[in-house]
RNA sequence: CGGGGUGUGGCGCAGCUUGGUAGCGCACUCGCUUUGGGAGCGAGGGGCCGUGGGUUCAAAUCCCGCCACCCCGACCA
């Protein structure tokens, strides 16, 4: 292949656009790869084309070699198998719902497990055709509220998704283990920097489900990882370490203290020491148990259920991780905004109705017992620590109050935020780090949800019908097209991998002499060796300006045909590198068409 | 959905406060010079100033409405 660049269609740009924040965004975009065309939708430009097929092909390769065989579906699909799952009305706004000239109404798939799910049960009836798999590399569509950061969070996006179908447990999980181990290779060939994380608790139970993330600043997914062992998790299913119970009675019994104007964490800490509360003077916010309402809410349960956290007074509630925990039910932080008790009061300290003890400010956990409020706490109260807490009355707080002994809590929930420092849940002497991650890929085990809904049974040697069990596993295409960007990429412009780049070598022909015509020759040699080659054959374009695209387009090598060509000398340049040699063609040659480790000569 | 911001040639921006013939850089066309690090000079082409209404002799500029896009958050994965 052979691309000239005096008529290849691209035109760089010398300037960022002004829309794009990310790397990978203002790169693609000044490079000629991609071009916004639409709110979260990209035209895929001839550079851009190449890179996409690339990466399309190391998936498809990995997926053929795991025994996986490819298909493509409609993206324009019926309302009725959707409607069949649940997920018609379950995926909300996310969905683009559509008519037909006749009113009947379509959906562009966001995923495509009901339609695997219904191909395999109209195809295979018996136990002795599984197991299978099957996957296509297809256009997905999600009316995502918004989209951002160019590729890396679109309205429409390519995306290979694969579905798994056993007549076992056993099955299926080997299943995903296959697919696991392709993803690994497939993110390796692509150059990408990545983490498995686990992404739902182990303490939660259900399917195992996890993430792959490429590390990026740019990315939205915050995981951690530990320092000393190998442990990783997304941040919803990092568990809590927690401390030894102690003596419920090794404490002084609780004392209640005025505390005026103190309904937060802050002053209260700053009051506390002041006056030397309990006779300290060394309070931190880590010593006060803070109590925060949140509102539940059960799909199909029409009214809200309060449900208090307890989590020490250092530490926010992160309703992310506590909806993790509470699924498919979700919380929200209760609303006080209600009228004051007390309309002609400018405190901030009103009452919940549904609950008229709670007072905003000064919740304490000994009351919430008999008030019938569940209550859960942090991992870290546990039976015989003592507290700072409130007094259940405006004003007021108490001390000494132990776990165990001045109240009992419901249960512990993961609601706390996590914090870089935090202990490794895996190890001893870890600690965490956090990190931003790109899902660049997502291995499921389903279970039997879609081939229940289906009631997909076939026969089994026994001759009586067993269920199939499902996995069902993606990659984001497109969004690791930009993830390769976001990791490999300079000031200057972009650094393609190898395995993706889209040419193999960037002739640029500088001087004005015979070099564009001898660059162009060359090429062709290059050529006929098996190499993509893109040349800079462009006239009244200055060397320099050719240096800048060459470096913004990132190909790996570059070789100028320049000054020295008259002498049998051209230069190759490393991208990656910025090292440079002087060879002939000859000596050019041979190095170029050295097979790679991912390219055997083919 | 909440907060903030921006809409002016293909791209990046100025002009708006204080209304009066729409401008700059890049890109594009032609000529001459230049030619290994985003060249110089000269001559050009290209814009219902997001949109609808209003004020005014006169609106890119002032007023009101609408729309779109971007960023942060919520939501989603």
């Amino acid at each position: 292949m052979l691309l000239r660049m005096s008529t290849l269609f691209l035109r760089t740009l010398r300037e960022d656009p002004a829309d794009a924040e990310v790397p990978s965004h203002r790169l693609l975009v000044r490079a000629g790869y991609v071009r916004r065309a639409a709110p979260g939708g990209y035209t895929w430009l001839p550079l851009g084309r190449l890179v996409l097929d690339r990466v399309s092909q190391v998936v498809r390769e990995e997926m053929l070699a795991i025994g996986s065989q490819e298909v493509l579906f409609p993206a324009l699909l019926p309302r009725e198998p959707y409607e069949t799952t649940g997920r018609w009305t379950e995926y909300g706004d996310d969905i683009f719902r559509l008519r037909d000239r006749r009113g009947v109404d379509y959906l562009l798939a966001p995923t495509h497990e009901e339609m695997f799910t219904l191909l395999v049960r109209d195809t295979y009836s018996s136990y002795r055709d599984f197991p299978v798999s099957l996957f296509q590399i297809q256009t997905k569509f999600r009316d995502e509220a918004r989209p951002r950061a160019g590729l890396l969070r679109g309205r429409e996006f390519l995306m290979k998704d694969s579905y798994s179908f056993d007549v076992d447990q056993a099955g299926m999980r080997a299943a995903y283990d296959r697919h696991r181990a392709a993803y690994q290779r497939i993110f390796d060939r692509l150059g990408l920097d990545y983490t498995i994380v686990s992404a739902t608790s182990g303490a939660m139970g259900g399917s195992a489900s996890e993430e792959f993330l490429a590390a990026s600043p740019a990315g939205e997914d915050t995981f951690v990882g530990c320092t000393s062992c190998g442990y990783a998790a997304n941040t919803e299913a990092v568990t809590t370490p927690a401390p030894p119970a102690g003596d419920v009675h090794a404490h002084p019994p609780a004392q209640t203290h005025d505390t005026p104007d103190t309904p937060t964490i802050e002053s209260l800490v700053a009051l506390a020491n002041a006056r030397r509360l309990g006779g300290r003077s060394d309070w931190t916010a880590a010593d006060t148990l803070k109590n925060v309402v949140v509102s539940v809410r059960r799909p199909g349960v029409a009214e809200p259920e309060l449900l208090v956290i307890g989590v020490p007074g250092d530490r926010e509630v992160d309703l992310r991780r506590l909806d993790a925990v509470l699924s498919p039910a979700t919380a929200t932080l209760y609303d006080w905004n209600t009228p004051a008790a007390d309309p002609d009061s400018d405190t901030d300290t009103r009452s919940a109705p549904a609950a008229p003890e709670l007072v905003r400010g000064y919740i304490g956990p000994q009351l919430l017992h008999k008030l019938g409020i569940r209550y859960l706490v942090d991992p870290r109260v546990v039976p015989g620590t003592s507290w700072l807490t409130g007094a259940n009355e405006p004003g007021r707080h108490a001390v000494n109050v132990v776990c165990g002994r001045d109240f009992v809590p419901d249960g512990t929930v993961e609601a706390a935020e996590v914090r870089a420092g935090d202990p490794c849940p895996a190890c001893r002497p870890g600690a965490l780090t956090m990190r931003r991650g790109i899902e660049i890929g997502h291995v499921f085990q389903l279970g039997r949800r879609y081939t229940d809904a289906f009631r997909v049974d076939v026969l089994g040697s026994d001759g009586k019908p067993v269920r199939l069990t499902m996995g069902s596993y993606g990659i984001g295409v497109s969004r690791a097209v930009a993830a390769i960007a976001e990791q490999h990429h300079d000031e200057r412009g972009l650094v393609w991998p190898a395995a993706v780049a889209p040419c193999d070598v960037h002739l640029v022909a500088a001087g004005k002499g015979p070099q564009a015509e001898a660059a162009v020759e060359l090429g062709g040699q290059l050529v006929a060796r098996g190499l993509r080659v893109l040349v800079d054959d462009r006239a009244q374009v200055s060397a320099g300006v050719k240096f800048a695209d060459a470096e913004l387009i990132g190909i790996p090598r570059t070789v100028v045909v320049g000054r020295r060509w008259t002498d049998g000398y051209v230069e190759l340049r490393d991208r990656a590198t910025g090292e440079r040699v002087e060879l002939t063609v000859p000596e050019l040659v041979e190095r170029l068409a050295a097979p790679s480790p991912h390219q055997p000569a083919s």
